[in-house]
DNA sequence: CTGTATCCACTAAGATACTG
DNA sequence: CAGTATCTTAGTGGATACAG
């Protein structure tokens, strides 16, 4: 979501900058959400933000904001009162749900290897902090 | 890589907090170019440092831990003098590589349209504002 | 060589209040 | 309804120094 001036430079090598930007969008918790969202049709703003439910309203603006430059969303206003404005995903956002449900299932389907990963993390953890302590209790 | 209270609450509906929760690790903008450097067979710690290039040594070892800690990356230490650790791929670190892969492969195919629509948002960004300073003008 | 610990700057994000 | 403005806080990340 900031501008390219300190991810940029953190990398030199080849094309990889386009990854990191890219995914420095695309892969920010509230675009995946927002995206996510619309892509069951178009969608009023406070319907989104009721559909995702937790945003707030400046990430969703924000969100909005950086997902409409990058030609993700097609903002829609009509200047009736009260106003309305649509947001709905462009020929480039649907695109995008491809590579982001692949994401989507593989955490599906890896997640429970990730946890359990965690649990056996968390026990050597323990063992180890036992080591320790033998050694500083006298302290 | 941080905890699951803020984010969980976030959504509701089903499990996308699979998703969220698994964004928040891999989309990490680290993580995903210390697993593209890690593709490449194992390494030890210096060797990924030059790697991704960019990334200081508290991002590096925070990074590598979350890895660990979900085990995506397998750490071997060898208690030599000097000392020496290589990290590698899991199998579930190896297979993580398709998704991102499919994520790359979009960000590199996609990105000249991405770009494109910055530019023209920022026209009509500048048009706008120069409707808003006639109207500003006298302040 | 492979880390850990501390300090500091920056900014991202939430809450709140206000505008068109 | 659909935002914008501002304040505050918490987390991210870099630099440096030091330890095993």
């Amino acid at each position: 979501m900031n501008d390219t001036n300190t991810s940029v430079r953190a990398c030199e090598a080849g094309h990889k900058p386009a990854v990191t930007e890219t995914l420095a969008r695309i892969g920010d918790k509230w675009t995946v959400m927002v995206v996510g969202a619309l892509h069951q049709g178009p969608m009023r703003y406070n319907q989104i933000r009721r559909a995702v439910e937790g945003i707030s309203q400046r990430m969703l603006t924000l969100t909005l904001k950086g997902l409409e430059e990058d030609g993700l969303v097609n903002r829609t206003m009509y200047p009736t009162i009260p106003p309305r404005v649509d947001y709905e995903l462009t020929d480039l956002g649907r695109k995008l749900i491809v590579p982001l449900q692949s994401l989507y299932d593989w955490a599906v389907e890896h997640r429970p290897a990730m946890l359990a990963a965690r649990e056996k993390f968390a026990k050597k953890q323990r063992k180890a902090a036992l080591r320790q302590t033998s050694f500083t209790a006298a302290k």
